[in-house]
RNA sequence: GGGCCCGUGGCGGAAUUGGCAGACGCAGCGGCCUUAAAAGCCGCAGCCCCAUUGGGGCGUGUGGGUUCGAGUCCCACCGGGCCCA
């Protein structure tokens, strides 16, 4: 066992001779919970009906309570993953019984890396890993009673579902974004206006376009769309990494050198959505700092286009949020991979360093654009030997090259003006530019060389443009009507978010639903043809290669076929076409993008989701979605947007896919260290005295540490372990009971006891210990009755504000009292019963059969509660003098403040107090305080 | 560097949102039961001072402010976390 303390370890109350037969013991536990499980699962407790089912209810409001779903690794759970787990099953249970129809689903996340890394180092195919894994997870969460609709479960590797992710792509790939409707609509409308008139491709008419041409402009309309993009290319693993996975120029794993190559990949349009993800932040329930980072994510900047004229006659446009500080541009930056740099490189100016410039450029197409943003570090560039003119003040400027622009951002070029922008003066200070200062401060001079912030524009005064004194904001205006007047320049809102790069090298993830001919074409593969499965493959290992290869390209029968095998549309395509197909696979987040819906309908065949069943369970989203703030952006973002797309095409009728989020906590956990800093495993460890650790097997002093539960760190705490000793309510309790949901806390075995002994007394309350039987009152006790009534209220209240460890405390006060009182009425006993029952399932169900009856608990209905029983005739009101508590009163509930400030005022001891005193001021808060001012 | 969040007994944490700080649990102490121990049960318990029951002072990271009244609101600082740079 995981138990570090002798005290706990020697505890094994079922074991101990004197221990009465009929006592709350592990023993116990272990009887109760299997039979009540396997009893639930032969009954379908849990399953749901949902519209067209058998015994559906539409008259009864309905409830989603959702869970990320896991990823299920080879290691199983750890006690940190069932958290949330608990919390939404908790929520689950107890909304069904206040009358809901819950759909409280569960299912697998299953395509992915590390399955597919194992592979490499085993040869076991991913697919059977994952099987079992799924498996493992299956059993250990059975263990912990959640109320799950098994019949709904779903995996993402399952072809009846990857097929739908596989077509959702397809919409994707045959819609585009209408800018002005703010939507997207199938590519036939587009073609259709196009066709019509009433719109032109690129300012031409369709008319006069080949076909080529055509299909040039549709494909760069298309909301999945092929582009050219630098990635992280590490030929030796074979593979394109993520920007997290690239340190220092070498990849994370291995060390091996990563190069940054252009790479044709296919990408999700998700910038077009970029304005309504972010206004529709505004209208979900979501914490704070969640929303705080999408914003951030998609990040927004207001500002303006502007074009420079070279000296070369051509334009130079820039993106700036300052047009403000126009007049404070003294040269123009532009990044390593922009267009014009090549341009200069083949006809060089006079004064141009072309092989400087050359190699400069090398250097910076390795660099990643997380070092090159990165404000500490030298900035360098190297200057083109080319010129600019201020539109502002008609001055020549210098044009230099810098890595410190990033082609992604804007047009890849900036106008610098060194006197209001840190980077730019950084590089002005190096390479010794002019900086001009255009913008002070509205009071007193700004301390900081470079004054960033908003002021008064000062030196801006030009042949066509003044702007002098004008506050920023007005300037901003200004500039930018000028700039629209003189025809160099526009209003312009730009997003940090990019679109978003959905191609793997990797084997274990969906293939791409579409072929390629021999002219370079895209073909899709037809709906009736989908799922294109993934083909069987003996070796997983990628191929070493300077040429990006997928790993898929290695099957090659699966590779090189034909139009009709694979499934093209014999109208589009003639059957005995040879084509390639796609080799690429989807990331691991593709299905998890729109798993929320599949849930609502698991078995529809003939849609993603079945239209009632949407209509019904996905109004106005899901009602609760309980997972990970480390989703905060990219899986919350990307499901986003799936779900605006598909709602943009008809699929769905909400706006928005999770109405309500919330993130439970990490839970950490302790961890020993060895004098040279080597972990030692929990549970080889105990403790001598207080604070002092030593390793079981070497008697040596380890030191114990604090961190986040991980196989790494050996300090992973098995739920089953937990179960065993102690039951899985104790489990469930205690992970509740440590503290709020949302908050980092440590696991301490030591503290487990505690609602361990909470579930021995409850059941002690109810059960004779000694023979088995029930032991009952046959008059309720006024007291216990209107006790009980406020823990029900507020057992109830604290479920349905996510407050756990305050709805157990309650239970805990109620059952002290209960015991040292008295018994309880087989009635009073019921509702104690319905209570817990969302809480700690298993006991619950044991003591309810025991009363008699025949049908689960958790189909029972919530207590109700008399709103008489909760208030008290007479209060107790504490009595200060000026503000320190000096005695306390009782008082009539519904007195008024004269009468309180009589009753205060006689009190005896208040009375002796304030006999000297001059009495100011007495402040009654009616059932709350009083408080005399003296003095 | 900027933004957001958090600092409460030995520990995990409560406090109806401005009204008795420390609920509930762990650990601790005392008692019952027991030959004994464990388990269980009953009680004590923020710190300090005086005292016989009782009373007083100080207390929610630090310093200031608003208020009859501040853990809660405002300002500054210190420490920790997250996000963006």
């Amino acid at each position: 066992m995981s138990d570090s303390t002798p005290s706990t370890q020697s505890r094994s109350p079922g074991t101990i001779p004197d221990t009465p037969t009929h006592r709350y013991t592990a023993a116990l536990t272990a009887e109760i919970e299997p039979r009540w499980r396997t009893w639930w699962e032969a009954n379908d407790v849990y399953r749901t009906a949902g519209p067209g089912d058998e015994g559906f209810d539409a008259s009864k409001p309905k409830f989603y309570c959702m869970d990320m779903f896991p990823y299920p690794s080879g290691a199983g759970l750890h006690v940190g993953h069932p958290l949330g787990y608990i919390g939404s099953d908790i929520i689950a249970r107890y909304r069904r019984m206040r009358g809901d129809n819950v759909l409280h689903p569960m299912g697998w996340d299953a395509f992915g890396l590390p399955a597919e890394q194992y592979a490499i180092t085993t040869g076991i195919h991913p697919a059977e890993t994952t099987r079992k894994a799924i498996e493992t997870y299956r059993k250990q969460l059975d263990g912990i009673a959640f109320s799950y609709d098994w019949s709904r479960e779903i995996a993402t590797i399952d072809p009846g579902y990857y097929r739908w992710t596989q077509w959702i792509w397809l919409q994707a790939w045959s819609s585009y974004f209408d800018p002005t409707i703010n939507k997207a609509r199938p590519i036939s409308e587009l073609i259709d206006r196009l066709e019509s008139g009433d719109e032109q491709a690129d300012g031409q008419a369709w008319s006069t376009m080949d076909e080529v041409a055509r299909q040039a402009f549709l494909d760069r309309r298309r909301l999945a769309y092929l582009s050219e993009q630098v990635v992280n290319w590490c030929p030796k693993l074979g593979t394109a990494l993520a920007n997290e996975e690239v340190i220092d120029g070498k990849s994370e794993r291995g060390g091996y050198p990563v190069h940054r190559k252009p790479l044709r990949q296919w990408m999700f349009r998700i910038t077009a959505y970029a304005d309504r993800l972010l206004a529709d932040l505004e209208t979900v329930d979501w914490p704070e700092s969640t929303r705080a980072m999408q914003t951030e994510w998609i990040g927004r900047s207001d500002g303006a286009d502007l074009d420079f004229t070279l000296d070369t006659g051509d334009h130079l446009r820039v993106f700036t949020t300052r047009p403000d500080t126009i007049f404070g541009a003294t040269f123009m930056v532009i990044a390593p991979e922009h267009p014009l740099v090549q341009a200069v490189l083949a006809d060089p100016p006079n004064g141009c360093d072309t092989a400087a410039v050359s190699r400069y450029v090398a250097e910076a197409s390795d660099k990643a654009d997380v070092d090159r943003m990165a404000d500490q570090g030298e900035k360098t560039g190297v200057s083109l030997g080319l010129s600019a003119t201020n539109p502002a003040t008609g001055e020549l400027i210098p044009v230099w090259v810098a890595d410190y622009v990033l082609m992604g951002y804007g047009h890849g070029a900036i106008m610098a003006v060194p006197g209001h922008d840190e980077r730019d003066a950084a590089f002005a200070r190096k390479y010794d530019l002019q900086i001009r200062v255009v913008v002070e401060p509205k009071s007193g001079t700004s301390e900081d060389e470079c004054f960033t912030g908003s002021g008064l524009a000062i030196n801006s005064d030009g042949a066509s443009l003044s702007i002098n004194g004008q506050t920023t904001d007005d300037a901003k205006a200004t500039v930018i009507a000028w700039a629209e007047s003189e025809g160099i320049g526009a209003r312009k809102i730009r997003y940090r978010l990019r679109d978003w790069l959905f191609s793997r090298q990797r084997y274990w993830g969906e293939p791409f639903p579409i072929v390629h001919d021999a002219d370079g074409g895209i073909w899709p593969i037809s709906e009736d043809h989908l799922p294109v499965e993934l083909p069987d493959l003996a070796d997983f290992a990628p191929a070493e290669s300077d040429d990006p290869q997928p790993l898929l390209a290695k099957a090659t029968d699966w590779l090189n076929t034909t139009a009709g095998e694979a499934g093209v549309d014999p109208a589009l395509l003639p059957p005995d076409t040879p084509v390639t197909r796609e080799a690429n696979t989807m990331p691991g987040w593709a299905g998890s993008c729109w798993y929320h819906l599949r849930y609502c309908s698991p078995d529809c065949e003939t849609r993603l989701i079945d239209e009632e069943a949407e209509r019904y369970w996905l109004a106005n989203g899901v009602d609760l979605y309980i997972g990970g703030a480390e989703h905060a952006v990219l899986h919350l973002l990307y499901a986003r947007f799936w779900h605006k797309m598909l709602h943009d095409l008809g699929y769905v009728t909400s706006n928005e896919p999770f109405r309500k989020l919330f993130h439970q906590g990490l839970l950490t956990s302790w961890a020993y260290q060895r004098a040279d800093g080597s972990l030692v495993p929990v549970d080889e460890v105990e403790e001598q005295a207080d604070e002092v650790y030593i390793e079981t097997a070497t008697g040596e002093t380890v030191s114990r540490i604090i961190a986040k539960m991980s196989k790494s760190l050996r300090n992973v705490i098995n739920p089953e372990h937990v179960i065993e000793e102690w039951g899985a309510d104790t489990l469930r309790l205690y992970e509740m009971y440590m503290g709020p949901l949302e908050a980092s806390k440590p696991w301490n075995p030591r503290d487990i006891v505690g609602v361990f002994r909470f579930l021995q007394r409850f059941w002690r309350l109810a059960v004779n210990e000694d023979t088995g039987d029930l032991h009952l009152a046959e008059q309720p006790d006024d007291a216990i009755e209107r006790q009980l009534h406020r823990t029900i209220d507020k057992v109830g209240h604290d479920i349905e504000k996510i407050s756990f460890n305050t709805a157990i405390a309650a239970l805990i006060e109620f059952t002290n009292v209960a015991t040292s009182t008295g018994r309880l009425t087989a009635n009073q006993l019921e509702r104690l019963i319905r209570t817990i029952a969302p809480l700690a399932p298993y006991i619950a169900e044991e003591l309810w059969h025991r009363l008699g009856h025949d049908s689960p608990v958790s189909h029972a209905p919530w207590p109700t509660v008399d709103s008489d029983m909760l208030v008290d005739d007479t209060v107790e009101l504490p009595v200060q003098i000026k503000g320190k508590v000096r005695s306390k009163i009782s008082v009539a509930a519904d007195a008024d403040e004269k009468t309180v400030q009589e009753i205060a005022l006689a009190d005896p001891r208040i009375a002796e107090l304030v006999a000297d005193e001059n009495i100011r001021k007495v402040i009654v808060v009616p059932g709350k305080i009083v408080n005399i001012i003296t003095g």
